[in-house]
Order: C-alpha cells, then structure tokens, then sequence
DNA sequence: CGACAAGTTGACGCACGTCAAGGCCGGTGG
DNA sequence: CCACCGGCCTTGACGTGCGTCAACTTGTCG
C-alpha cells in the first residue's frame, strides 16, 4: 500500500512513557486502563512526510493513533479533484471508519514525518467488553470528528472564500496549540496553499488571492511553506466563529 | 423550548413491538438487549412539523432516536443563512454529540410529524458498561454519520451544482428507500427546494434553475413539494458516486 | 546547469448569487 | 361567492466571486 516507510519497533514507546501522557490537554489514565492499552497496543509505524497510511476503498486490519506529526483525511473524484476533510495530530484517532464499517472510504497522507500507534481492529471488541471508560472514550472521538465537519460543512456551504480562509487557520493554529505541535511562541503552520486550496473547496488561484489578502490585513503571516497566525480575535471574528473548547479531551 | 407539542405516553409503543424491528434494514436484538433497551427508554415523544427538537447552543438531558418521520439538523450563521448538515429518518440517532460533548452545536428541527423513543442521557454509561454489542452499535452509528458527513463535503467542496443536487437527491432517496418511509413504487421525498437549497450550499434560485434541468433530463420528477426519483443510475452517473451500500444496519 | 515545487500576478470567462416580478395553490375571512 | 394572503415554484436580467489559463519568480536540490 503505496510507499509506508515502517521502521519497526526500534524505538517502540512504551505506553506508560508515551509523550501525549500528563499533557493537560488529554485526560489521565487509570494504571489499570494504561494496563490494558499497554496490551492492545500492537506496535508503532513510523512513516516519512507524504507516505499514505490509509488508501481510500482498501480494508485495513488497523486502528491507529497520532503520536507525533500532521496527517490530513482525503476524499478524491474520479478527475482527480482532492477534497480534504480533516487534519490528524498528536490523539487523533484514524482508521475507526473502516475498522466498525468495513471499508474505508478515504485516505490518510502524512504531513510531516509521523509516529502512529498501532492498535489491531479485532481487539477493539475486547475494549469495548473490559474497558467502558475507554470504549466512551472512542465514541467521544467520533462524536468530536462529527462536530468538526458540521462547522466545517457550515464552511463550504455558507461561508465566503475569506471566511472560510479564516476559518481554516483559525482552526488548524487552535488544534496544533492544543497539541503542543508548534514552537512556544509563534504558532507556525506547516501547509502548501494547495492543501488549503483542497480544504477550503477552492482553486489554487484563488486561494492564494485570499492568503494574500488576509496577509495584507495583518491577520496572518505566510513565510514559505507555512503560515503564522498574528491575529486570532481577528481571524475569529472574520469567520464569525466562536473558537473551540479547551476541556481536556480523551485518547486511547 | 420551542413549539414541542409532547402527547404523554398515551400510545407509547413497547420496544418488543417497536416498529423498527424485523425490518430488514435492521439488525436483529437478542432477547436481553431488548429488555436493557425497554428500561433505557424513558418515554416517547411526538411533534408536529416544523417543530424544533433540539436546539443549538442548548443542553439537552436526552437522546433521540427516531421512529417515524423526517428531521433534518442544522446550523446557522450570525446573518441568518442556513446549512442543513444531514438528514433524520427512522432508526437514526440524535443527540449523540450533546450527550458527549455537552452542549449542542446544532439544531435538529421536524420536516414531517415524528415519533421519537426518547433516552435517558445519563444511563448511556450503563448501556455502555452492561452491553457491549449496544455500545458497539453506537459507536457504529457515530461512524457511519462521520462517513456521511465526509461524502457531502467531498460534494460541497468539488462537486457542481447539478452533480451535487444529483447526489443528494439519490442519497436522500436510498436512504428513505432503505428506512420504509417512502410508497412502495415511486420514491416521493417530501422537500421543498429551499431546503435543498440550504443542503447544497446553493441559492434558491440556482436551486431551482437546477432541478429543473434534473427534470428535463429526466432524471428526477418534481410534484409541489417533492421530488420523485425517475432514473436513480443516472443520477449516480452524474454525481460519479458508488450509492449506498445494503447491509443490514445497527440501531438502539 | 536544468528540473521541480511553491508562490505570485494579470486577463478573461463562466457558474453562481442577487434582484425583481409574476404564477399557482390552499386557507382564511369577508 | 370573491378578496386577500402567504407558501412555494418559476423566470429573466444583471452583476460578481471564483475558476481557468498562462506567464513569471524564487528557492532548493541534483
């Protein structure tokens, strides 16, 4: 499946060392939970930047969580048109479609060089049996995902090319500081404009124009290959969007 | 909250006699999570058309799942414009995300007079400890919206507008085909094309300029107040999606 | 040095949105 | 009975937000 670059377990992590611990964004284990996800844990996959980790109509045996690194969901058209639904970092849970309803029905590219979790789909039932607080755990992940893409569907479907530009980075830059995935200070979005063209629904053309003019607006700062949010309360309000939460959430 | 016009259980359906089982669409319960269902269930719910169900911003101390009717759920904007996210119809679950996640980030509004099984929101961690499968079947659902959710933003973002209308219409279709809310022979789907409208992320006169040319093509038939499916393969053409698949589906 | 990926910019066209007017129907009240 | 109204659909004229095409720049990696 396309070209995964599987170090195996040189460095495996072991879980109760695993760096998403005693982040304040995600809730604590229990030493018996991180007992039994030490067990489920099946082993770790590192891939390089732009490997696909999940192909679009292909069964996967796998469930996965990001331990470290950017990846983003896709969907194609036959002609080759890329719709991106959402980014993965560092909690996010992929693979979950295809591991409840068979087939998975887009894929998984990586970002930026990444760390991933390997769980194996059949355990997932025994999870379900011994652990209640973790099986509520995945399904308040899913309910999450779901609530991404009504405000996301909001996006393309109410939204002009600026709003929806802000948006995006709004959303991205709030999600990779809950993560601790940029540097201390500012917050440095590592992403093409054709990524953001194929997030927001528009051409690359297009795009670009509307970067621009937020540049130009002082709300962000495009350095080659990444953006800076400068303006937060301005991107929110462009957008006319509240923000998201800051309640520690879980992970498995 | 809003105009619900809640009938006390009068004729409150027992859920051995619920009217979703043995549909073929559904997936069959053992004799013992029918009867952890019956006490799940806390009472039923009726309301007219066009009355609101669940409100946006709100909490809400119940879970929904439908037994008769049509919803849709939504979202708005500062400025008024609309943007339906999905469809409810017999067997799906609604305020899932509330239950989780706390406070509602969508509205769920009656398209027809509805019937609903109404649940308790705090036992759903009884459900999930005492029965796996159930709590299985949740977290099922949830993905399955998730799958949804993705397809339509692969139409909003990089579909036309006739091939999105095309999807939507033969994905509203089978979906109602598949719930038995339809007449045997000819699929009427109820809809206003302001509705579609605020579906597709369209005007509602493109909307219509829209439809129309699906009529002329003889695709679709459109009768005051719903549409009628004439030539679902080449509805599916047009839009280059794959349909929905068949297999028997998990409800609560 | 060329090759390639990422960003930029201008010219032009079309798929949409917006505005405006009118038709058809059922319901309500005289 | 007609008069009026409010949903819903329809149609034309016109404007604009965004797509498409095409050219150029810059930086990076060989």
């Amino acid at each position: 499946m396309a070209t995964v670059v599987s170090k195996p377990p040189r460095g495996m992590v072991e879980c109760p060392k695993c760096p998403l611990h005693g982040m304040k964004t995600f809730r604590a284990f229990t030493a018996e939970e991180l007992a039994f996800v030490s067990g489920f844990k099946r082993g770790e996959l590192a891939v390089e930047k732009g490997a696909t980790i999940i192909m679009e109509g292909h069964h996967n045996a796998h469930l996965y969580t990001v331990l470290s690194g950017w990846a983003f969901r896709y969907k194609l058209l036959p002609d080759g048109k890329r719709q991106i639904l959402n980014y993965l970092m560092p909690g996010d849970l992929a693979g979950l479609q295809g591991s409840l309803l068979g087939e998975m029905q887009h894929s998984v590219e990586a970002l930026s060089p990444m760390r991933l979790c390997v769980f194996e789909r059949d355990k997932l039932y025994d999870l379900y049996r011994n652990h209640t607080g973790l099986a509520f755990d995945v399904t308040w992940i899913a309910a999450r995902e779901e609530q991404i893409l009504d405000e996301n569907l909001l996006s393309l479907g109410r939204r002009s090319a600026i709003e929806r530009a802000a948006y995006l980075i709004a959303f991205i830059g709030s999600r990779a500081r809950n993560a601790g995935l940029n540097g201390t200070t500012a917050a440095q979005i590592p992403m093409t404009q054709q990524l953001l063209a194929d997030t927001l629904g528009l051409s690359l053309v297009h795009t670009n124009k509307t970067i621009r003019k937020l540049v130009d607006r002082k709300l962000i700062g495009w350095r080659e290959g990444g953006c800076e949010i400068k303006d937060m309360k301005g991107l929110l309000a462009l957008a006319r969007w509240g923000g998201i939460g800051e309640t520690p959430r879980p992970f498995i």
